[in-house]
RNA sequence: CGGGAUGUGGCGCAGCUGGUAGCGCGCGUGGUUUGGGACCAUGAGGCCGCAGGUUCAAGUCCUGUCAUCCCGACCA
């Protein structure tokens, strides 16, 4: 690794300037675009490519749990968004406000969503009536507004893409399972989809969703050892059906009140993959997420039969993987160098050398590791090539987190890891708001989730020495 | 919202004590090249972020404003 030499001069490498590098890799790629909107972004074919891919792979896994799909309105009435207190509590300070409707004011102001909870709790309440109505399991797919003081592509901008179900059960028990369930939709997408390997867990209550009774995350942990949150499930209990009161008549005759739930996940998972699986050279994607898995390189591509060869090649490997030729007349070394900062899983190189020895040269993105492969098995080594990426993928970033995962059983402990070693530390917790509002001033660090496979670190809080029974993850986060 | 930095062809930059804009890369065309970012020739492209002001004269000085990046406080 350390005497491996850089081909790209372009990107900043992330020893010296993580930041910086995670902004040389979201341009240099072509996934965004920055908007003269402050804070916005454009989202370019490639990174929206990424996004339709996951995208239709969560749909399908909604699908498969029993969701629909809807639409909701993009405004929200001021009075129907504060009817729930703790829910406009945590969002006013960053909602955007509709004040005019072209010339005129409006006499009640429209809030641009920054979230869906409270219209969906307003047509819920038309549409449910008796236990027959239930469950109802909806997800829209949209862009939401939050008004944020400082942004990062994909990571933090005023709008971006999400999906955000919503569903009504019978009694708290279903909804407690919905909440735990699509959690594991999300855990297993993380994992298998996009070989980020979470830890799954419940939030604090400083830290939970604003009008949630509890909130669950999934947390994965960065390259530079902060944590992203990347994706969250809660259970509001019955205090939205309360507030905006969604009844309905049970088998017993009896009006009750739903029991609700929210889940969302957000473009932000592809600053989660750009930072999980990224390098010095650009981005590194998973073949199953990848918007092209496989690019044919020809070289010397004037010489007779080259070309032909290659989209020959080609042909053979569509509808099978996601293929790409490149026939511009750029050098081949410049291609390479290109499709490696997009993070192209597997590059084929043909040439005369190939075609005289009916072979083709694979080079793997993760750790350009070359095949040669005869062409007669392309299909099969192709296919089990991007298994082994995948899969390797997985693995490399398991054992990153695992590296940054740390134990501290005091306060010197836990200051002295998140000076020098920053990730994730398991500590424990007395359960009290001081201790986390403590940590967080002194170290920086946050609570991110007491998870759901606890261990025992000690008997004691490690901030204030007293009893403690939880164990928490906490790490520095975006 | 505080602290710092920066806005000049598509990108990266130069432009001193004011005199009307230049370099590299990229781009177009023709040709030679092609196994880790080729070369020659030739060509196109800029009211210097925006708005005021000072001046005979402003990319340069002054004021304001907008945007971006980095570091902190708040959030997915």
């Amino acid at each position: 690794m350390a005497q491996e030499k850089k081909f790209v001069e372009e990107i900043t490498s992330m020893n010296e300037d993580f930041a910086q590098w995670y902004t040389d890799v979201v341009k240099k790629s072509e996934l965004v675009d920055y908007s003269s909107v402050r804070g916005c972004m454009i989202i370019r074919p490639y990174g929206y490519a990424i996004w339709e891919n996951i995208q239709r792979e969560l749909d399908r896994r909604f699908k498969e749990t029993g969701h629909e799909n809807v639409y909701m309105p993009l405004f929200i009435p001021e009075g129907l968004l504060q009817k729930e207190k703790d829910h406009v509590e945590g969002f006013a300070p960053e909602v955007a406000w509709v004040t005019h409707g072209g010339q005129e004011q409006l006499t009640e102001r429209l809030c641009v969503r920054p979230t869906s909870e409270t219209l969906f709790c307003d047509h819920y309440k038309n549409v449910i009536q008796s236990y027959r109505d239930l469950p109802k399991l909806y997800n829209q797919w949209c862009s939401v507004v939050r008004w944020e003081k400082t942004t990062r592509p994909f990571l933090r901008t005023l709008e971006f893409l999400w999906q955000e179900g919503h569903t009504a059960h019978a009694t708290a028990e279903e909804a407690q399972e919905e909440t735990i369930r699509m959690l594991n939709v999300y855990a297993d997408f993380c994992e298998e989809f996009l070989a980020i390997p979470v830890i799954k867990g419940k939030k604090t209550n400083k830290e939970k969703f604003a009008g949630a009774q509890e909130t669950y995350t999934i947390e994965s942990l960065m390259h530079d050892g902060k944590a992203l949150q990347s994706g969250t499930s809660h259970n509001f209990g019955d205090g939205f059906a309360r507030a905006f009161g969604i009844q309905y008549t049970d088998r017993d005759n009896q009006l009750k009140y739903v029991h609700q739930t929210s889940w969302g996940m957000s473009t932000r998972i592809i600053g989660a993959l750009i930072m999980v699986h990224g390098d010095d050279s650009g981005l590194v994607l998973p073949p199953k997420v990848a918007p092209i898995q496989l690019v044919i390189i020809p070289v010397q591509q004037h010489r007779e039969g080259v070309l032909e060869k290659a989209y020959e090649l080609m042909n053979r490997l569509k509808g099978k993987v996601r293929v790409k030729i490149d026939d511009s007349d750029k050098m081949p070394g410049w291609k390479f160098s290109e499709y490696e900062m997009k993070g192209v899983p597997l590059r084929l190189e043909i040439g005369p050398k190939d075609i005289e020895k009916n072979q083709v040269v694979l080079v793997r993105r993760d750790n350009r590791e070359k095949l040669f492969v005869s062409m007669d098995e392309l299909e099969e080594k192709v296919l089990q090539a991007l298994d082994t990426v995948q899969r390797s993928l997985y693995e490399k970033a398991l054992e990153m987190r695992e590296k940054k995962t740390f134990t501290a059983r005091n306060f010197e402990e836990f200051s002295e890891i998140i000076e020098k070693t920053p990730g994730f530390i398991k500590a424990m917790w007395c359960g009290k708001r001081e201790c986390e509002d403590n940590i967080k001033e002194k170290t920086g660090a946050t609570a991110r989730c007491i998870p759901f496979q606890q261990e025992k670190i000690s008997d004691k809080c490690v901030c204030c020495g007293e009893k403690a029974e939880t164990m928490v993850y906490w790490a520095k986060a975006y």
